[in-house]
RNA sequence: GGGUUUGUAGCUCAGCUGGAUAGAGCAGUGCCCUUCUAAGGCAAAGGUCGGGGAUUCGAAUUCCUCCAAGCCCA
């Protein structure tokens, strides 16, 4: 279908035309406005170009404007403004046709994205600075499906590092005995893990609070994990029982937060591509050797900072963090023939990913060229402005957050809704409380940081997730009880702004989608749902005696339900029928 | 030191490519539940948009400069 915007655009550009004001693409553009329905603001652009006066082109304009059926009430406002308003049976036809078409995922772009979101660690448990890249990432992947891209959401565990060496060194510590440690042992080893997740979630932070002060367990592990990279068997066998428990268990908190991935790859799983990326640099001399270690240079001519050379082996000739980077991008490639991907991480890494993106390119070893984005997000910060910390103790796990939140969500929905069942309590708890959290994190702008504030996350009230599912469920209550009727769908003055609010879709999505910001669907949904309240208030939907007026408005409801429902799945977060 | 991001109401933030009186939410004030869920609505109050300069019909938005903070690299 063609979009009002791109009528009303047609019509202005005849209409400049006409008049004699040509040859500019972005004349004729209109805008819902305060001041009418719409309004055009072309002749303020235009005034230097042609010598005349803002208001005299808009009255040249008007003139030649042919909106029959479509636009009316026309005036030009000081210096240069066209306001207008759009017919109502215009627009209620238009309407109808839009929310049945707009509800659909777009055209396939033939585009295959795979976005890189999540982040977790293995071994470690979530922590809220994982909030941001689970929820802004699975937000961008809906989006970017509805735009008619092939999506591969991928978790990109973190599997490879120092923190392995850390957990196997705690399990050894626990039980030295074990057939893993004993280097001679060359059977089966235990289908069993010899650790619970549970477990798992205390070692970690153990060790590494130890290995900071103690040289000595710092070396060990150390050790231990150059052991396991060169592939000795216990080692690998424990390795890949620690990766099982804590794929199972991290994604348990992933599905809580609806963060769904397609892949749950780790940084190890592109070391078979690790070997040949480093042969095929060093091989085509792109490499050089400085101070023992072998660096690529990724400094460009115009560069205004210095941007320090890509490190691809360190000084003992092991692979680094970027090494992994790099093969992962191949890997990428070869195996999934990717044409874009999204890196959604911390803002802190932007440089490491630029001498990434910077080394692909200058090293000319993909098959495709791949568009490949930094998308970065604020960092979670604690009270005191300082990024929040996770290895101090204090450190506020994911399950804990949750559990405050829902909890705050019982005491909320107990008190309000006295007479509902505990097990409808529990449930309504939970998913307001997700949705608090959620939107919480989702509306603040994606490149800013923002200050961890447990109350913000806790509270239901204004601009928040609650309000968007209140919103849904009061729409519900309406329809469950409006008897319709078969009466005409036509739009009063009063009922415009809501439809002409449930129209402004698709510019929000559009811009969500192109800056790869949630936050922009955010504020649309605030405004739908707000908007609607308002019309909710204002009169009764119906006890209208009216049947035009009763059917306009239940129709009105419907559509906005539809929308807000469709806002939050692609924010993903769950709404109720009832609460 | 170099780079980078940010500075908007008491607090947390919107304000996209310059456009009419700078918008929300919390907090605080006053109303509105014997008709659709008050997690709501309505009204009022709150701001020399960090300071200064430049560009123009017009700047929170673009440019320059200074001040302050965060982050990255050294």
């Amino acid at each position: 279908m063609e979009l009002l915007n791109t009528t009303l655009k047609q019509i202005f550009l005849k209409a400049f035309r006409d008049a004699g004001y040509d040859d500019d693409v972005t004349v004729g553009e209109c805008a819902i406005a305060n001041f009418g329905d719409f309004q055009c603001q072309t002749p303020l652009l235009l005034a230097k170009k042609y010598h005349k006066s803002p208001l005299a082109i808009a009255n040249d304009v008007v003139a030649h404007i042919d909106g029959e059926g479509i636009i009316k009430n026309i005036t030009v406002a000081s210096p240069g403004y066209i306001n207008f308003f759009i017919d109502g049976e215009y627009l209620a036809k238009y309407l109808q046709e839009y929310l049945s078409d707009v509800v659909d995922a777009r055209k396939p772009t033939g585009k295959k994205v795979l976005i890189d979101y999540g982040g977790a660690n293995c071994a470690k448990p979530l922590h809220v600075g994982h909030l941001r890249s689970a929820d802004i990432g699975e937000s961008i992947k809906r989006i970017a499906k509805y735009m008619g891209d092939d999506c591969i959401g991928d978790v990109h565990l973190g599997d490879w590092g120092l923190q392995m060496g850390m957990v196997i060194y705690a399990v050894w510590e626990k039980n030295p005995n074990l057939v893993y440690f004993d280097e001679n042992y060359t059977g089966e080893y235990p289908s069993q893990p010899p650790f619970t997740m549970d477990e798992l979630k205390v070692m970690y932070p153990n060790i590494s609070q130890r290995a900071k002060t103690d040289e000595v367990l710092h070396e060990k592990v150390k050790k231990i994990t150059y052991d396991l990279q060169q592939g000795r068997r216990g080692y690998v066998a424990l390795w890949k029982q620690i990766i099982e428990v804590s794929k199972k268990s991290i994604k348990q908190d992933y599905d809580k937060l609806n963060a769904h991935f397609d892949l749950w790859l780790g940084e190890s799983d592109s070391k078979n591509y690790q070997d040949e990326v480093v042969d095929y640099v060093i091989k085509n001399g792109y490499s050089r050797v400085s101070d023992g270690a072998t660096i690529v240079d990724v400094a460009q001519e115009g560069d205004k900072a210095e941007i320090p050379p890509f490190m691809l082996l360190n000084s003992a000739g092991s692979a680094l963090y970027s090494t992994t980077e790099l093969a992962t991008i191949v890997q990428r490639d070869r195996e999934f023939g990717v044409d874009k991907i999204l890196y959604v991480v911390d803002n802190r890494q932007e440089l490491h990913f630029v001498q990434v993106f910077r080394c692909v390119k200058k090293i000319n070893i993909l098959k495709k060229d791949i568009d490949l984005q930094f998308v970065g997000f604020g960092t979670m910060n604690g009270p005191d402005g300082k990024p929040y910390k996770t290895r101090d103790g204090k450190a506020m796990g994911l399950d804990d957050l949750m559990q405050m939140v829902v909890d705050k969500a019982l005491e909320k929905v107990k008190q309000s809704k006295p007479d509902y069942s505990d097990t409808e309590i529990e449930n309504i708890s939970k998913v307001v409380a997700i949705s608090a959290l959620k939107f919480a994190d989702l509306s603040v702008l994606r490149t800013k940081d923002l200050v961890f504030d447990v109350d913000k996350f806790c509270s239901f009230e204004g601009k928040t997730g609650p309000y968007i599912l209140y919103t849904i469920t009061r729409a519900n209550s309406v329809l469950a009880k409006a008897d319709d009727c078969d009466a005409k769908f036509s739009l009063s003055d009063e009922d415009k702004r809501l439809a002409l609010c449930l129209i402004k879709f698709t510019d929000s999505v559009t811009s969500a989608y192109e800056k790869n910001a949630p936050s922009f669907l955010c504020d649309y949904a605030y405004s739908l749902a707000n908007e609607f309240n308002t019309f909710y208030g204002k009169s009764s939907i119906i006890y209208e005696k009216d049947s035009t007026k009763k059917h306009t408005k239940i129709m009105l409801t419907k559509f906005t339900k539809n929308m807000l429902q469709k806002c939050m799945d692609l924010l993903a977060i769950n709404t109720l029928e009832k609460m």
